[in-house]
DNA sequence: TTTGCGCATCCTGTATACGAAACTGATCAA
DNA sequence: TTGATCAGTTTCGTATACAGGATGCGCAAA
C-alpha cells in the first residue's frame, strides 16, 4: 500500500491469516466466483507471501466448505446449488433456536439491555425505509444474532454455526430483506425473543427463534427469483 | 512395517492423510491425552514424514476442534469439560433430529429395509446381553444413525454433525450403554423411528429422533459418574 | 471436422532451510 | 524461600527446492 509495500520488514507474522482474510473476502465479494481456480503460486505472488501460508488459507477455506480440494487438483471455489438454500435456512434455524434456548438462561442483564437497544435501533431503521437504513438494519440484525450466540456460551454450537452463516452469506450474497413488511415482522420477532429472554424461558426462546428464522426463509429468495444461477460461464466442472 | 519400512519408494503421496489418520487415532484412543503437546518436529520424525504434512494434519484437527492452536504456541490436545457433554448431546439431538426429518421424505426402500435389518440385529444383541453383543450393538447403532444421515442428503448438515460426533466419541471414550434397559429402550426408539420413516412423516421422525437422543443423554454419563476427570496428571495447562 | 494420443508445461505435495518467537531452567536479589 | 531476569534451547512460521502427477494443446488419423 505504502511506498515500501514489498519490504518484508514490518511484519513477519500472520501471513497465513492475511491470506485467509483476503481469499475469504474475494470469495464473498464475488471476485473469486464459483468455479474459479485457486492457484497457490499465483495467489502467493499476488499477496506477496510464499505458497505455504496461501496453502494453509486454502485448506482452511476447504474445511469450512467454501472451497473444494480434490487430490492433486487445483482448489476450486465451490458452487452452491439453489436447493441448498433451503437446507441452510433450516439448519440455521435449528442451531440458532438452540442458541436462543441456551441464551435464555445465560444472558446477563447488560447483554439483554444491549439487545433491547439493538431492537430499538432496528425499529428505527425499519421505519425509515431508505436503502441506507435497510443496510443499517442488516448490520444491526447480524449483531443482534451474534449477541445471542455469544450469550448462549456454547462453543460447539458456535463452531457448528459458523460455516453455515458463512455459506449462507455467500449464497444470498447481497440479498437482504428490503420489503418493509418483512423488516417489521423481524422487529416484532426480536421483541418477542427479548421477552422470552426476560422470562428466562428456554423453550419459548427456542421456539421464537425458530419461528423467526423460518419466517425469514419464507421471505427469502429460496422460493422466489433465483439467487444462484448467477454464474456467467458454465466453467468446466472439475471432473471426476 | 516390513523390512523396507523407511524406504520412501512405494508411496510418495498421502503423507498428510496418513498423519491425520494417525493423529486422530492416537487422540481417540488416548495415546495422546488431553493437554498433550503436538510437536511438529517430533511427530514428523515419528511418522517418517516431514513437518509439512504433519502441520497440515494438526491444522485440520484444530479446525475440527480436537486440538487447540494458539498463536505460535505448540498445538495441544483439547481438554473437554464435563459441562460440554450436555451441549454436545443437545447439539447432536437437534442435528440428528433434522437429519431424521429430512430422511423421512428421502429414504428409499432399500435403505429402509437396511434400517429394519439393523434394528433386528440390534434387538438380538440387546437380548444377548453379553459384552461382545453390547460392543456389536454399538457398532450397529452407529451404522443405523449414519444410514439415516446419508438418507437425509444434507451436505451442510453432515458437515456440521461430523465434528460433534467426533468430539462426543472422544469425550465418552469407550463409554457405551451397557445397561440392558437402555439398550431395549433404544431398540424401541429405533422401531418407532422406522415407523415414522415408513409414514414419511418428517415432523414425527424429527421428534422421535430428538426423543431418542435426549433419552440417551439421560442414560449417559453426564449426570452420573464422571467421564472426564480421567486425566492422570494435571498436565500443566497451556497458559494464558 | 472430430477424436485420440503424446509431449511440454503447470501445479501440487513434500522436504528442507532459516529467522524469530516462545519455552526452560538456572542464577540472583529481596 | 520466593520471585524475577536472562541466556540457551526448542519450536514455530515462512520461504524455497524438487519430484511427480495433472493439464492442456498440437498433431495425426478416422
Amino acid at each position: 500500500m505504502g511506498a515500501f509495500s514489498d519490504t518484508p520488514v514490518y511484519r513477519m507474522v500472520a501471513a497465513a491469516e492475511k491470506a485467509y482474510d483476503v481469499l475469504l473476502q474475494r470469495i464473498q465479494c464475488g471476485q473469486l466466483p464459483s468455479g474459479a481456480f485457486l492457484v497457490e503460486g499465483d495467489l502467493a505472488r499476488d499477496l506477496g507471501v510464499s505458497r505455504t501460508p496461501v496453502r494453509e488459507a486454502i485448506r482452511r477455506l476447504a474445511a469450512e466448505g467454501l472451497v473444494l480440494t480434490e487430490g492433486r487438483r487445483r482448489a476450486v471455489v465451490r458452487e452452491f446449488a439453489e436447493d441448498q438454500v433451503e437446507e441452510l435456512y433450516e439448519l440455521r434455524a435449528r442451531l440458532e433456536s438452540y442458541a436462543a434456548a441456551r441464551a435464555a438462561t445465560r444472558l446477563e442483564a447488560p447483554a439483554l439491555e444491549h439487545l433491547r437497544t439493538l431492537a430499538t435501533e432496528m425499529e428505527a431503521c425499519a421505519a425509515a425505509g431508505t436503502e441506507l437504513a435497510t443496510a443499517c438494519f442488516a448490520d444491526l440484525n447480524d449483531r443482534f444474532h451474534q449477541l445471542i450466540l455469544d450469550g448462549a456460551r456454547g462453543e460447539h454450537l458456535a463452531a457448528a454455526l459458523r460455516p453455515v452463516l458463512q455459506i449462507q452469506l455467500l449464497l444470498l450474497q447481497r440479498y437482504r430483506h428490503t420489503i418493509r413488511e418483512h423488516l417489521e415482522r423481524s422487529c416484532w420477532h426480536h421483541r418477542e425473543l427479548i421477552r422470552a429472554f426476560e422470562l428466562r424461558d428456554p423453550e419459548l426462546a427456542g421456539r421464537q427463534m425458530e419461528l423467526h428464522m423460518l419466517s425469514a426463509r419464507s421471505a427469502g429468495p429460496s422460493n422466489g427469483a433465483g439467487v444462484g444461477a448467477a454464474v456467467l460461464d458454465p466453467i468446466p466442472e472439475a471432473k471426476r
